[in-house]
DNA sequence: ACCCCGATCGTA
DNA sequence: ACGATCGGGGTT
């Protein structure tokens, strides 16, 4: 398997506007512990604006790592039984993330992880993966290996608010098989 | 200490 | 469209 370090986003990366970034990490690698996984959608949840966002009212332990600077992960569990990643963008103070909703593996592409619990579940992530830096950390990070993806945009999944706001960001043409 | 609900999933 | 599921975040 390729060594993808080359590729590694850099700070700069996370560090613009959370609506621009989510849609540029499609067709970004994430690589987390020898697996390279392709992303195929994202949401954009920035902070006090939106009321869908976990940053909405303001710093909690859970949340606090959205109110640090772009480019550490944020791992949270939800519905007693799942886990959601995210990447954190902005500067600190200015709490912004996106989540991480389905990938496909660079290796495997038959194979569509669709749905962001399903993700993490396929791909081992848990509370343990959540604050880590992924400008630096040696076995999660992010690249660019120059896969485009065309993608549509459309309302965020499962929120009761903020639903006008158009944040998700789909590729479209992707491997039929969900896994 | 404890209550309540969710950035979901699978089946119908 | 809806019910299962339950840990833990948020508040007391």
């Amino acid at each position: 398997m390729k060594n993808l370090e080359k590729y590694r986003l850099k700070r700069d990366f996370f560090l613009n506007d959370v609506i621009e970034v989510a849609p540029a990490l499609l067709g970004k690698v994430i690589v987390f512990k020898n697996q390279q996984l392709v992303i195929t959608e994202t949401e954009a949840y920035s902070g006090y604006d939106d009321p869908a966002s976990h940053a909405f009212r303001g710093k909690t332990p859970r949340n606090e790592i959205m109110f640090g600077i772009g480019g550490f992960s944020y791992v949270y569990f939800i519905y007693g039984m799942y886990h959601c990643l995210n990447f954190v963008t902005g500067p600190a103070e200015q709490p912004s993330a996106v989540l991480i909703r389905g990938t496909y593996n660079l290796h495997d592409p038959s194979c569509h992880w669709n749905g962001p619990g399903k993700m993490c579940r396929a791909a081992g992530i848990d509370l343990t993966h959540t604050k880590i830096d992924i400008v630096t950390s040696e076995w999660f990070y992010v690249a660019d290996t120059g896969i485009t993806l065309p993608f549509h945009i459309t309302p965020r999944v499962g929120i009761s608010r903020g639903q006008e706001m158009l944040r998700r960001f789909v590729a479209t043409q992707l491997p039929k098989k969900s896994c």
